[in-house]
DNA sequence: CCCCTTGTTCAAAAAAGATTGAACAAACCG
DNA sequence: CGGTTTGTTCAATCTTTTTTGAACAAGGGG
């Protein structure tokens, strides 16, 4: 026995056509973001399942080893985008998708946006003392004007971000 | 010879501090957009430069292949990034960066984005035809939820694309 | 015409990034 | 305890993406 079935559910290996389907809608969606394949595959697949699925189901299903389930889970979990469920009295941990776009937006937004707003802004200002000591005067100007902008770019993007969480969770 | 000045501005190879500074944050920035580092350093020179760069200047500067600046130009024109202008009788082609960032971000959703969700409802539809087929009575409902659910999420998209284009070009 | 300059293309090489799998830790249980 | 199950870590490997560079147009002149 492989292990204990929470209903009459499937424990067949192969994704079914529409599994495969939102699982590959999925994993073209998070390239577009940025992250791994594997990601968007475990994500797909909980997004689709009727029941809450742990690490070695995911293994299992999507046939993928049990590092990339593990280091996908963990992103997720930091991104908000699953949840972590007790099934009975199980020692294991069981997942599921959260499926609120503002939640996951909050969460990619958090994770990996603003991360980098922040090290933008502390790049400019480590550029701004080297700007001092720049010698011809023309170059000075043109530097500071190019700074400036920089900055009002990463400020448009700080301002704009709220007002996209709020538009998405409507 | 190597080209004609048109003042008496660098044509030493190497970047100066500054620039490499502009060159690196544009690298990572980019990066963050899921485009190649070339594409970064190509428009991070044109940012901090005083006049309109040729290829070949490019090619120079930045220690780049010709292929690799051929094509970071061509998608830099497609993203509207960049601006070809004429210098004096030259036949060849000078670059100068656009800096609006109202044009940038909207280029970026032109390019990368809207095709991203055109490409994604085209496969809801595909989804949805696929979901009539369904035996199970209970899993159909689910997977319909689902994919209203995603059906939702594009449209949100949809929708907020053209507010953050009005929000960043103020 | 022939030659030089400018720029593009694309197969091969290099680099970057993701995945694997085996070793390890941790928790539980009899 | 010793054994089992669950999950993590990370160096090695594999995959994907980017870059290179040489071959090839496409203009100009002269």
């Amino acid at each position: 026995m492989r292990r204990l079935q929470t209903d009459g559910a499937r424990e067949t290996d192969a994704l079914d056509a529409v599994e495969r389907q939102v699982v590959a809608f999925f994993v073209d969606g998070v390239k577009v973001l940025g992250l791994p394949r594997s990601i968007g595959e475990i994500y797909g697949l909980l997004f689709v399942s009727q029941e809450p699925l742990a690490l070695d189901d995911l293994v299992t299903r999507l046939g993928i080893s049990k590092g990339s389930v593990s280091q996908g889970l963990r992103t997720l979990k930091g991104l908000g985008a699953i949840r972590e469920v007790q099934i009975g009295t199980e020692r294991r941990a069981y997942f599921e998708a959260a499926v609120e776009l503002k939640r996951l937006v909050g969460g990619f937004i958090r994770e990996q946006i603003r991360p980098h707003l922040d090290s933008g802004n502390a790049k400019i200002s480590r550029m701004k003392t080297l700007v001092q000591a720049e010698a011809d005067p023309a170059r000075q100007v043109l530097l500071n004007d190019r700074l400036a902008r920089l900055e009002h770019w990463l400020k448009s993007g700080g301002r704009v971000l709220p007002v996209l969480q709020k538009l998405l969770g409507a």
